[in-house]
DNA sequence: CGCAGCGCCTGAAGGC
DNA sequence: TGCCTTCAGGCGCTGC
């Protein structure tokens, strides 16, 4: 599942791929998600930016192309002439390279939009900050959650306190600052050491080059390498490497989620 | 406006 | 072996 890690992999390899480059002809699977694909033909790409988990595609006529890779989006440049695949669920052919959305099960999303106009986009409209920007504070953090009191890892999962955090961070960050999932409110103190443990999970899933449990590959079709380093996600019934207690795994408003009984206890 | 609940999707894995 | 069920889950939408 690309989370903030895994698009941030993806943006830097695709960016020197495609900037400059104009789309000749483009298309997307019939439904709404995806058939928007076509409405960036003609356009010359500038710069491949980020926000959260959206990748933000600039056109040269103040317009974006934003790809969402949903759970099994993958994010490919290939050679026009390809054999057929059933999961391209929208290209943009570039002339002698076609960039493609990979998606087999179809929970991403294409749109193209007026630059930096998201109202048709709801989780992007109202995006929190960048966990690796200046703007995520631990103040700005404290004062997020305490508006809510959804439990902290849903309201993690709603991009709304910071952006970019899927299943497998959250649960790494919260391990990591030693808050249990499943809390409806955080102190000063632990909004502090969740902020601190968001950074440094991020910033190291980063510099490996993503996670890859099944799915997700970089441009290139490589694996990243931080699935190597989990310290939470995906490792219920096996020992705490903090403290040596089996690690619990149960379900967090729909949402499998890993923890430590005893580091991360109510 | 906030938020809980549901539906979208399909391959993999497990049960019998 | 093969069929069936369950699971994975980000996000948009609906309705309270």
């Amino acid at each position: 599942m690309p989370e903030l890690p895994e698009v941030e992999t993806i943006r830097r390899q695709l960016a020197p791929l495609v900037v400059g480059r104009r789309v000749l002809d483009a298309g997307g699977h019939p439904s709404a998600k995806f058939a928007t694909a076509v409405e960036a033909t003609g356009s010359v790409v500038g710069s491949v930016r980020r926000r959260g988990k959206y990748l933000l595609v600039d056109l040269d006529d103040d317009r974006e192309l934003v790809i969402h890779l949903g759970m099994t989006g993958r994010i490919r440049v290939r050679e026009p002439g390809a054999p057929d695949d059933i999961y391209v669920r929208a290209w943009w052919d570039m002339g002698d390279q076609v960039l493609e959305l990979h998606d087999v099960r179809r929970f991403g999303r294409v749109a193209v939009v007026e630059r930096g106009c998201y109202s048709s986009l709801a989780t992007l409209d109202r995006l929190g900050p960048e966990p690796l920007g200046p703007d995520f504070t631990p103040a700005g953090l404290w004062e997020a959650l305490g508006r809510s009191h959804t439990r902290v890892k849903t309201h993690l999962l709603s991009q709304r306190p910071v952006a970019g955090v899927g299943n497998i961070y959250a649960d790494e960050a919260l391990w990591r600052a030693k808050i249990n999932p499943g809390r409806r409110s955080v102190g000063k103190d632990a909004a502090a050491r969740l902020h601190r443990a968001l950074v440094e999970v991020l910033d190291a899933a980063v510099r490996n080059g993503g996670t890859t449990l099944r799915d997700y590959r970089t441009v290139e079709g490589a694996t990243g390498t931080n699935q190597f380093h989990l310290e939470c996600y995906g490792r219920g019934g096996e020992p705490c490497h903090r403290c040596g207690t089996v690690l619990s795994r149960g379900v967090v408003d729909g949402r499998g989620t890993t923890w430590c009984p005893t580091c991360q206890a109510r």
